[in-house]
Order: C-alpha cells, then structure tokens, then sequence
DNA sequence: AACCGTCACTATATTTTTTATAGTGCTATG
DNA sequence: CATAGCACTATAAAAAATATAGTGACGGTT
C-alpha cells in the first residue's frame, strides 16, 4: 500500500556519503582491497570503532564484501563490490573538483596513507 | 619554505562535503537561491545552528555568497559561487548512483522541501 | 488595533556521534 | 623470546549536532 513515494534514493545517498570518513573508506578500497588496520591508515586515520561501524553499514548495504582468509591469526580482507565500485564517479567528480578549486580549500593538513 | 607536499584538494574537498548538511545544502542552493529559513527547510529540515556554522563555512571558503537585502526585517539571500555550482558535477554523480542503486539503499525517510 | 506568523539568526542545554585508549589472543619476525 | 602485527571490542571522554526558546520588527488577518 503505502509506497514509497517519499523515498528519495538520492537522499539516501548523501546521508550515507556525509557520514564522517565514508568517503574517505570509499576512496582508499578504489585503490584496492585492505585489511582493517591497513584500510584505517590508508583512509587517513579512521579510529577502528568507526571504522568497524562503517564496515558494517556498507557490507550490510551490499557495497562492501568482507573476507576472513585464516581464523588464527585473524586475516580478513574488505573489497568493494560493483555496487559500490560505482562510487568511483563520485569520488572523481570530488577529485576533479578539487583539483580546479585548490584555490578555495583549506590546508587542514590530512593526508592519506601511501 | 615547507610547501605544501602534504597538502591533497581531494582530501580537503571530502573533508568538507563529509560534513553533517554540507551535501543537502549544496543540492538544496542548486535549485536556486534561498533566504535562511527557507534553505533549512529545503535541506531536508537542518537546524539553525548548523546551518548558520555551514554557510559562514561556505561562505569563507567563496562557494557560496550572502546578500542582506533588508535590515528591517532581516531578508537575506543565500546563492551558489561559480565555485560552488561547479560542485553541481558531485551531486550529479551522487544522483546518478543513487538511481542506478536504490535497491542498494535504506529507506531512513527523510525528503527534501517541495 | 491586537494577534499571529515570518524573517535571520544566537544562546543554551541536552543528545548523539566520534574519538582516544587500552586490551584481546594469536602468530610471524627478529 | 621479546616485539610487532592482525582484527577488532569496550570504555570513557571529547566533540559535534540537536531541539528549544527567544530577539525585534514587519506584513497580513480579524
């Protein structure tokens, strides 16, 4: 009955994309699958308790896969999916942004891993 | 002398649009100018104080510009820079994944003003 | 002419979110 | 055999966002 028609998957979207270092998760998994500890680094220093809830909203939304290679030592390794590979226009069109704009930015000093 | 080695435009440019409101904002001023009241409603209902902190924000960093128009009664005028409606690009992109995934996506049920 | 709503905010207190820190049990490396 | 790394979780503290109320003047209703 009552369909969606207040459903709004832009919307959706951006609430997802504004959550603190989503972007930044995304952006590092484009350069390829990372363990936690390396995608906390590479993300630019996401603290792992959100890391882990960001992990889990985007396994739980189907843009990220988790695999556990070895039970001991814990080995486990997080990938994008295509849906979530999809983003990589997003993160361009930041890119590019960026880019044309230096000149706007802040200089917060935040770096991402090599 | 210590140039800026370490300074990366897309880091900032996510670091900024990962804020709370920062996307809702851009999208809602892509539609046209607004006066206060109106563009917390045409965000998508964002409050006073974050938003007042956003546009003096967006507004430092030129992509956004204010124009009082009236003292008494106060009647200000929100609108994009060609800075900022260069960022029409992002929530493009945005749009266009989030058509492409709905099914990907939650409904939290949150609509932007008519 | 008294009343209500609107304008653009600010101040305050409360809630939510993010953060740093420490710690888990195990193994590979030095 | 001490150290560092793995993937996290728990906890408490700090930071950010929020709801709410209020400012003072105007425009429109009654």
């Amino acid at each position: 009955m009552d369909a969606d028609v207040d459903f709004c998957p832009m919307c959706e979207a951006m609430q997802l994309l504004q959550e603190k270092w989503m972007l930044h998760i995304i952006r590092a998994l484009l350069e390829g699958p990372r363990g936690f500890n390396e995608l906390s680094r590479s993300s630019g220093g996401c603290n792992p308790a959100t890391l882990a809830q960001r992990l889990d909203q985007l396994e739980g939304l189907g843009l990220v896969s988790k695999t556990v290679l070895s039970v001991m030592p814990p080995r486990t390794i997080y990938d994008l999916t295509p849906a979530g590979r999809d983003l990589r226009a997003v993160i361009d069109a930041i890119h590019q942004w960026g880019q044309g704009h230096r000149a706007n930015l802040p200089r917060t000093v935040q770096l991402h891993g090599k």
